[in-house]
RNA sequence: GCCAAGGUAGCUCAGCCGGUAGAGCAGCGGUUUCGUAAACCGCCGGUCGGGGGUUCGAGUCCCCCCCUUGGCUCCA
């Protein structure tokens, strides 16, 4: 590969970040070799935003060490060694090597690589067995910094050595490193442990346990809207609200096959009159056993069961990390039992809520589909069935999604959501998945339209992932600045002495009378103290009540992040929150257009629901409705006038388009069902 | 679970070669009644993560355990 050498300030620019990354990692192997020379190396690839390298050294490296690589990198840089392509015959690579004792470099060699001829990179006394290419010399590389250095086990096989990894960034000019290591700065800044503990939302105590979440009062009130949002909606979509216990015999979990397949994240059982229980992992069989409790119709399906439901499950203890993963959490879960027939519109209607969730929360995602896996239960045609109900209403929505052929679960396909938080970086959240398994092993039927025994087909799924994961990328997505409806203080109110103390207790009483949630600063601090404690609280709005307040039924607004909007009427701000409030978007929502999953089972039947088809609400035809009493209720949360809301009403409903940014994964998959 | 780094007041952190623990904020008490991001004075506050050991003496050194963090592994 004939390269020329240029001078390294005007090559930079043109060589591709991978490659000046992976010639950092020569690099970086280059200057431990010197400092270490028994150093043994291992591989160093390039990662997202930078590179790796591992090395098998009997001391371990600290973070003094990793200043002196990153000195002595910068030294050879500057001694700006060529760096050439050699080919090596592979037995004299082999026996070199074999000499050296490189005997991560050996097995590489002879497991990886057939070829009679190997290509190493030279620069100066250091060479490295590598595909390439590379930059032309070592003084092109300019601008880099370690940043970590943790264990890795040795071809990530956790019976194997485990070597020392460093982590290092590069990057082409010294302004991108910079806003690099800014960005870094910036996630730190909005990592919920951090801002949960600033803002108070929650904790980890050690002598309860790890991973074991404690939500504190305003982390409890943001919970509490998210949850009756959330079965509100679920209501609304035709799902039913149930509850289980936390416990069950270890003979029903034998059953369910969780103690076979799942005993590894399942908590040791307990024992109560001889009978030993176990603590629940999943919800599903509780539902499960719910819906056997009668026998059931097909003109009962599909049956929804929807529940808040808190699950253990034994996560080891190096992956716990506050709120993303944790060992105790309740899931959002439900599990719909339909027909084979009614399992494509099921998906649809799943999907529909899933992003009518992510739209009300603001987030972006992605989606991931999941096949069949090698070992896995149920017959190839209903597989072939499920995948093809999940595709389709992948695309029916119009959503992009990735294929990870292989990935589904032992019992069905999956699509799985991954939330990306505002710096782009990923995390599982919603999935849905559809389960050949349980209704099997559990027995799960109904009676068809001829009298016949069918089985159900079930699916797991949660819209939201789990409370304690969404309330962390919830936290991380707005860096702790709630949107109004979530915020757990929407505003505080601020007299400026004690004379407006009263007219702000009594507007105060206003504002919890029309649902916001409002506090009062009565403490003896000057006013600019309580705006500056409202501010780092992240409070959205703040009103001043003051003299001149007082006397024109005033309140003097501020907003978050803003500042002063100046005085207005009491009467205009409390309009201006209740429209803010999710009570009122969802009445508009809700009023534009029914759910596609009105139809709710037995409902229907005993005259109680919805109307399957005609009907004067149209349901499903998505029409506007326009019941009198509904107009009313909306009229009264919303706030405005009976004509706003008929005009309203009667725009046809788009859903708006989603941008879908790429960006890179950071995925905790796969948790839920 | 593995490798590494940590754990000192409610929070953020200082504490040298082993000599008996300190700051800011918060809290409490007082004074101040103030117009858009921190009023002033005073006071209280510590099993130095837990246990054991070495030592005349341990926050500091050694051993075990717990918890946190960064990775690895795992993630039905």
């Amino acid at each position: 590969m004939a390269r020329e050498m240029t001078s390294a300030s005007s090559a930079v620019q043109e060589v591709p970040l991978d490659l000046l990354r992976h010639s950092c990692a020569h690099l970086m192997a280059q200057a431990v070799r010197r400092l270490w020379p028994d150093a043994k190396l291992a591989i160093g690839p390039t990662i997202d935003n930078g590179f790796y390298y591992d090395f098998d050294v009997p001391v371990a490296f600290s973070s003094e060490d990793l200043v002196k690589i990153e000195a002595l990198m910068r030294d050879i840089a500057r001694e700006d060694l060529p760096i050439v392509q050699k080919h090596w015959p592979r037995q004299e690579l082999l026996s070199t090597y074999r000499n050296l004792g490189e005997v991560y470099k050996v097995e590489i060699i002879e497991e990886d690589v057939p070829d009679p001829e190997v290509s190493v990179y030279h620069q100066g006394e250091f060479f490295d067995m590598c595909r390439g290419p590379h930059v032309a010399s070592t003084g092109q590389i300019q601008h880099f910094k370690l940043t970590s250095v943790a264990g890795a086990y040795w071809r990530g096989d956790e019976h194997r050595p485990m070597l020392q990894r460093i982590y290092g960034t590069a990057w082409h000019t010294r302004e991108e490193l910079e806003a690099y290591l800014r960005q870094l700065e910036e996630a730190r800044a909005r990592d919920h442990r951090r801002l949960g503990q600033e803002l108070d939302l929650y904790s980890v105590q050690e002598d309860i346990g790890p991973g074991l979440i404690h939500f504190h009062p305003m982390g409890g009130r943001i919970r509490h809207v998210i949850e009756s949002f959330w079965r509100e909606t679920h209501l609304r979509r035709g799902y039913e609200l149930v509850y289980s216990p936390h416990i069950a015999k270890t003979d029903l979990w034998q059953r369910t096959g969780h103690l076979e397949f799942y005993a590894e994240n399942m908590y040791a059982p307990m024992e109560v009159e001889g009978q030993k229980y176990i603590i629940k992992p999943m919800n599903c069989p509780f539902h499960i056993l719910m819906y056997k409790s009668h026998l059931r119709s097909y003109r009962d399906l599909p049956m929804r069961y929807a529940e808040l439901g808190t699950v253990y499950r034994y996560e080891r203890s190096g992956v716990l990390h506050g709120l993303l993963r944790v060992r105790g959490f309740t899931q959002d879960d439900a599990h719909i039992f339909c027909t084979p027939g009614q399992l494509p519109g099921e998906i649809v209607g799943v999907i529909d809520l899933m992003q009518y969730m992510m739209k009300s929360f603001g987030f972006t995602y992605r989606c991931v589909l999941s096949t069949r896996p090698e070992k896995s239960v149920g017959e190839p045609a209903v597989w072939e069935l499920a995948t093809a109900a999940l595709r389709d209403a992948l695309e029916a929505k119009g959503l992009e999604y990735t294929v990870d052929e292989g990935g589904g679960a032992f019992y069905g396909p999956k699509i799985d959501i991954i939330l990306l938080d505002a710096l782009g970086r990923g995390w599982q959240g919603p999935t849905i998945q559809v389960d050949f398994n349980l209704p099997e092993r559990m027995d799960v039927n109904y009676i068809d339209e001829s009298g016949e025994k069918r089985r159900v087909v079930m699916v797991h799924r949660t819209v939201l992932g789990s409370m304690e994961r969404f309330l962390g990328n919830l936290v991380e997505h707005y860096k702790g600045a709630f949107p109004f409806w979530l915020a757990p203080v929407q505003a505080v109110i601020v007299p400026i002495t004690d004379e407006q103390l009263d007219y702000g207790r009594r507007l105060a009483e206003r504002f919890w009378d029309a649902g916001l949630r409002v506090e009062v600063d009565g403490r003896r601090e000057k006013m600019n103290a309580k705006l500056r404690d409202a501010e780092t609280r992240k409070v959205p709005y703040m009103l001043v009540v003051g003299k001149r307040e007082l006397a024109e039924e005033k309140v003097a607004l501020r907003k978050h992040g803003e500042g002063d909007l100046g005085p207005m009427p009491v009467d205009a701000v409390l309009a201006r929150f209740k429209e803010r409030t999710r009570r009122a978007r969802w009445l508009k929502d809700f009023g534009r257009r029914l759910p596609s999953q009105g139809g709710r089972g037995y409902l229907d039947r005993l005259g109680a629901g919805i109307p399957a088809r005609g009907g004067r609400f149209r349901a499903r035809a998505g029409l506007r409705v326009r019941s009198k009493v509904r107009l009313r209720v909306r009229q009264e949360c919303t706030g405005l006038r009976p004509a706003t809301l008929i005009r309203r009403s009667s725009k046809p409903h788009t859903w708006p388009s989603r941008t879908e940014s790429e960006s890179t994964s950071r995925s905790r998959n796969g948790r839920f069902g």
